[in-house]
DNA sequence: TATATATGGTAACAAATGTTACAAAAGGAG
DNA sequence: CTCCTTTTGTAACATTTGTTACCATATATA
């Protein structure tokens, strides 16, 4: 949510602040969802654990992020994750109910809300197909069906781009080669074409 | 959306009712997303094709379902797959501003929507997460943390818990087999539970 | 520009998963 | 209960993907 487009005195008057430090606790995996925070500085992060015991981001917050959104308003009303401040990070918490007051009393601020949700369920439904794909090949393809501008997607590297499509890098090297070879694509460190369908 | 909880005659006021024949065209992928819609009775699907044009199935909507919410509030405004009934079906369209009128006039209404949408979401989330783990027993096992209900996960049969796993049935089967010999896992073919994480 | 660091290509091999086809078992209908 | 249909187990095999380790190349930094 880009705060520059809120009145932030006004939300303020809604909620109330908190301040973490670097590896504090902010909630924790299973603890009860009262209330939504925005992060107004610093970073944090929300991670799981799976059940072989390895910690697993589910997502980095960063300056106008939401957290808790989803879960306060469905019945799952639980956090699935645990949430841990990367560095000195204050949080502006709003309860529930004052936080439908303020939906309801800021028209501008509902839109925005609105649009934000919006904007993140959007993601999350593409990302969800895209692990759809089982096949690299197919992965690939929905990628950049879905994240090109002009026939480019473009990306930081390709080790970032195997993030990104959870491929190992050598598996995502290997294939896209294949790919150029056959003359479907045709890519760089940094960006990838597409020549047929 | 439970349409009983809800104030339909209201809502009507607000929007105007199409109705649709089996197999008609509610709208195309591509199109501009004006107007959110709320399915009043019958079925429809939303569907896309692959590279490889297969068809693919996004959604399958039914009596009280909302679609458009997601692309009409965010940037991206075209909707990303074709709706077509499958029966005959009635359709309630309300347009950007006259359902942003609705959800600040009828606090009701504005918490039933939230509510919807953070159910969607989460359910997202959880598919996404899902989908993200690659191998098949990292993946029952996701399932499991996140579908038990007292440690047991229902399902109708083995062929359609694979179909939700995205995992061949075959595939499926011989891996429970395994977790059930190791311990892990005791499963029938109507229910499972985990016996260590 | 020289050097250090990060990124990408490669290849051999291991492991996991997909595919197919068929027999066995379970479930449903009469 | 019996017959028919659907679902599940099974196994052999093909294919894809993961893993590892190393070298080459690109990129960033002093």
């Amino acid at each position: 949510m880009n705060l520059e487009k809120i009145n932030l005195s006004l939300l303020k008057t809604f909620g109330y602040e908190e301040e973490y430090r670097n590896g504090e606790l902010i909630f924790n995996e299973g603890d009860e969802c009262l209330k939504i925070g925005i992060i107004l500085e610093g970073e944090a992060k929300i991670i799981t654990y799976t059940y072989q015991d390895k910690e697993e981001t589910i997502t980095n917050l960063s300056k106008g992020d939401l957290f808790g959104q989803f879960v306060l308003f469905s019945k799952h009303n639980n956090y699935v994750g645990t949430c841990i401040a990367l560095r000195k990070t204050k949080i502006l918490f709003i309860t529930k109910s004052n936080f439908l007051k303020l939906l309801k009393n800021d028209d501008e601020f509902l839109l925005i809300y609105l649009e934000e949700i919006s904007e993140i369920s959007y993601n999350l439904k593409q990302q969800a197909k895209l692990f759809a794909h089982k096949n690299i090949r197919d992965r690939i393809m929905y990628y950049i069906k879905i994240y090109n501008e002009n026939g480019f997607v473009k990306y930081k590297s390709i080790t970032d781009l195997s993030n990104i499509l959870n491929i190992p890098r050598p598996s995502l090297s290997r294939e896209l080669i294949k790919m150029q070879n056959e003359g479907i694509v045709s890519y760089t460190n940094h960006y990838i074409t597409y020549k047929k369908h």
